[in-house]
RNA sequence: GGGAGCUUAGCUCAGUUGGUUCAGAGCACCACGUUUACACCGUGGGGGUCACAGGUUCGAAUCCUGUAGCUCCCACCA
């Protein structure tokens, strides 16, 4: 205790320097540092990966839409997944992170043909062989931004194994799932209700609707009965214009208003048309007047019942959401306008009894944001029931671990046994992987990987088939069917099945970072993939972060212009002080509030770990006798507490609790090294530091920055070569982080303790003067 | 309609198996400080009946029940 008291002597003391010659800045500045260590690091070949003895850790990058920029939700996704590669490249793994780009089906349809559109092209005008020259010309222009961005941010990505879901090896791995499924007997095809976005012109996929709550007009019409005009039936609808399509009425067989009616028939209104009315235990007796009017066309539930009712299906939509001519009325009409008008027109005749307001759930396109129409059409399907089985177990038992764990839940609901539906995998788009179904004139089909094999397989039920007549299926595949196989693919899976030591080596892969948003989409795809085709896991966790929102909780959008330019934010305050923003501000499946403070505390923190440099640099001006040794408290407490925090750390790691990790590494260096460590070893006015001191505080130094280094790469590397001359080769991001050595607790009680005594004597002599 | 989760200082969040290292951290705030590493700083300080109401217990932010509010996911009620 004596020798504790002996050096904080210097504590309690003011302490005065002089400022010897500087030769470093007197502020950091990132801009310059961090161009310079990305081409440097990129030259020395540390991002790229080759299978070899060592311990894999790999990361499949959620593939960006080739239409995207970056921004605040990029930037949370990919810091985390730095952080992940990093710290296990610093635990000695060898590490890989794979690049690469999504070619967003209908995302980057759409975006083209606006493109197009602005030139005064029209996409219909063109031939599907134009079309693509277009859309590839666009992907070129285009495609590779994002990940030309993401080198900013200082991620370590291997640049020699960027994959675009469209590359030829990809596009030809996606065409042979789909043979084989279609052989396994997994993909059919037939005519089901869809959700129809009439704005792209295709149909949607269950998952692609946004369900959203609307105000919209409820209508009471009166339909006339057949056999005495002075008589009604009163239906409830939200869509009037959806009566033009009406094929019966149906009420509950119980119900006694109506009980008499059914068998009888009523007009539809408008077109006169005589439809029955029916009986089903569906309707409810409670809901509007108890009737119902059956569209078989348009609704799935009507849909059911005609099938049930054997009724008549009347298709009065067109595709681009307009009146068909089997309306009758108002034939190329949009849709809304046709609702408005013929709730006057019905109003004229005096068919509607009453309009009230009503709320009600609507879909929506997730990518066009046009209102979904429900409707019958032939499209391709891929039976899930089957793969969903394994896909559920490996989540549920642990093999696959979810952070945070209450997804699983999620997971489960959509996986589970009657939740999950088939999949409906065509689109009627032109950019994506042309389905590999082939028909000859006589209504037959095969699937085949080319024109050729398709003709060869059609000849034998079709002798007197030419090749010509062989007319290949127009629509393209779901994005997602080929997203699900991209941790198998990007490792060139598909063309070397049996002998391929890439798949062998990454594959499973470590951890997926994703967005819970996805989880149908994409992460149980993926999974369902890798279960059918390697019998193996694709990733061993899956990390959900959360979405980003704005200050007050609301997502960021270009809207709302609450969305900040990142690339700004880096040119302003450096990517270390983004990354620190985004990472100290957001635990594993929390939204991140952004919120610039943050930014601005990682600038801070730069700044302060550039001025403990600064300082130990100048006791280098003052090495003499010194008056501590290595064993003295000062080093032997700090090196106890800075394996506390390691320890603590990576226990943070391990449960993905990256923002906590981050806290308790900026609380060592800022207050533990800086405000108390340094200040102990900081040598009095005119005194000196022993050699050993100052070496012991730079190795301290160094392996401080390195704990730092996955979260703030950049500024850690520059320091790393400011504090000592470093040999050729010898970089901060290739060392190894020692393990975590064990640490006596006493120590650290008792420098507690010194702390505790020495702010009370600096009160009692602030408070005496 | 079904399900999941959340509610701790002004803000964002930690609080593992219930007990004086449990009421914490960072930011923000206030006061003082021209101490040459750092004002992108230092020192010190204020601030919470841990959503509410019950219950279990010697003892609850922590377990149970109920209530309220918020968030998200799923769902074919016209």
């Amino acid at each position: 205790m004596r020798q504790l008291f002996a050096i904080r002597y210097s504590l309690f003391a003011k302490k005065k320097y002089l400022c010897p010659s500087m030769n470093l800045a007197k502020n950091y500045s990132p801009q310059e540092s961090e161009n310079k260590w990305y081409s440097h690091w990129n030259e020395q070949g540390y991002f790229t990966s080759e299978p070899n003895d060592k311990e894999a850790y790999t990361i499949v990058m959620p593939p960006p839409n080739v239409t995207g920029i970056l921004h605040m939700g990029h930037a949370l996704n990919n810091s985390v997944q730095d952080v992940l590669i990093r710290f296990a490249k610093l635990k000695g793994k060898n590490t890989c992170w794979v690049p690469g780009t999504d070619h967003a089906s209908i995302a980057t349809e759409a975006k083209v043909v606006a493109m197009l559109k602005e030139q005064g092209i029209d996409k219909n005008n063109l031939t599907r062989e134009e079309f693509l020259e277009y859309a590839f010309e666009w992907k070129e222009k285009y495609g590779g931004i994002i990940l030309q961005q993401l080198k900013k941010l200082g991620c370590s990505l291997d640049w020699n194994r960027v994959n675009f879901t469209m590359d030829d090896h990809y596009y030809s791995a996606v065409i042979d799932v789909f043979i084989d499924l279609y052989n396994k007997g997994k993909i059919y095809r037939g005519v089901k209700m869809i959700n129809w976005d009439p704005s792209a012109k295709t149909a949607l996929g269950d998952e692609e609707v946004i369900h959203k709550q609307v105000n919209s007009k409820l209508v009471y019409i009166k339909y006339p009965m057949v056999d005495d005009a002075t008589k009604h039936m009163t239906i409830a609808t939200v869509r009037p214009e959806t009566i033009l399509g009406d094929v019966a009425i149906a009420v509950h067989p119980d119900d006694p208003r109506y009980k008499d009616l059914v068998g009888k028939k009523c007009f539809v209104p408008l077109i006169n048309r005589e439809i029955p009315i029916i009986a089903d235990d569906y309707i409810d007796i409670e809901f509007g007047t108890g009737c119902l009017k059956v569209t078989p066309a348009h609704d799935i539930n009507d849909f059911n019942i005609g099938q049930k009712h054997n009724l008549e299906v009347i298709d009065t939509l067109n595709e681009d959401g307009t009146m068909s001519e089997a309306a009758q009325l108002y034939i190329g009409q949009d849709r809304f306008a046709v609702r408005k008008q013929i709730v006057k027109d019905l109003e004229e005749k005096g068919y509607v009894q009453k309009v009230e307001d009503y709320q009600n759930q609507v879909g929506f396109s997730e990518r066009t944001d046009a209102v979904i129409e429900p409707r019958l059409s032939m499209q391709w399907w891929c039976d899930m029931k089957e793969m969903a089985a394994p896909a559920l177990d490996v989540v549920m038992n642990d093999e696959i671990k979810f952070y945070p764990a209450k997804f699983k839940n999620t997971y489960k609901h959509w996986m589970d046994g009657d939740n999950i539906r088939d999949w409906c995998i065509s689109r009627q788009l032109w950019w994506g992987q042309r389905i590999p179904a082939y028909y000859d004139n006589a209504g037959n089909t095969a699937i085949a990987k080319s024109k050729e094999e398709a003709f060869e397989q059609l000849k034998i039920k079709n002798s007197t088939l030419k090749i010509d007549e062989v007319k290949q299926d127009e629509d393209v595949l779901d994005t997602w069917f080929s997203s699900w196989l991209w941790p198998l693919e990007v490792f060139g899976w598909n063309k070397n099945k049996e002998n391929n030591q890439e798949i062998d080596y990454y594959y499973p892969t470590a951890t997926l970072v994703t967005g819970p948003d996805i989880i149908f989409f994409w992460v149980a795809r993926m999974i369902m993939a890798g279960m059918e085709y390697k019998n193996k896991i694709p990733f061993q966790q899956v990390y959900y972060t959360g979405i980003v929102r704005d200050k007050q909780g609301r997502k960021l959008s270009k809207q709302l212009g609450n969305s900040p330019d990142l690339l700004e934010l880096i040119e302003n305050h450096g990517a270390d002080a983004v990354r620190f923003g985004v990472m100290i501000a957001a635990p594993a499946g929390n939204d991140l509030l952004y919120d610039e403070s943050g930014i601005e505390q990682g600038r801070n923190f730069m700044n302060k770990i550039w001025n403990a440099l600064k300082l130990i640099k100048m006791f280098e001006e003052k090495i003499g006798e010194g008056d501590l040794d290595k064993t003295s408290f000062a080093h032997v407490w700090f090196e106890n507490k800075m394996e506390a925090v390691k320890k603590d750390v990576e226990k943070d790691l391990a449960q993905f609790k990256l923002s906590e990790a981050l806290k308790k590494i900026y609380s060592l260096i800022w207050n533990d090294f800086c405000s108390w460590y340094l200040e102990f070893i900081k040598p009095p006015f005119e005194g000196t530091i022993s050699k050993q001191s100052l070496s012991l505080a730079k190795s301290f130094f160094d392996e401080l920055l390195k704990m730092l280094h996955p979260f703030m790469p950049f500024v850690t590397e520059e320091i790393y070569h400011q504090l000592i001359e470093r040999p050729e080769g010898d970089d901060l991001m290739t060392r190894s982080l020692f393990d975590a050595r064990g640490f006596d607790t006493t120590v650290i009680e008792e420098g507690a303790l010194l702390q505790a005594i020495i702010t009370q004597v600096r009160d009692a002599r602030v408070k005496n003067k």
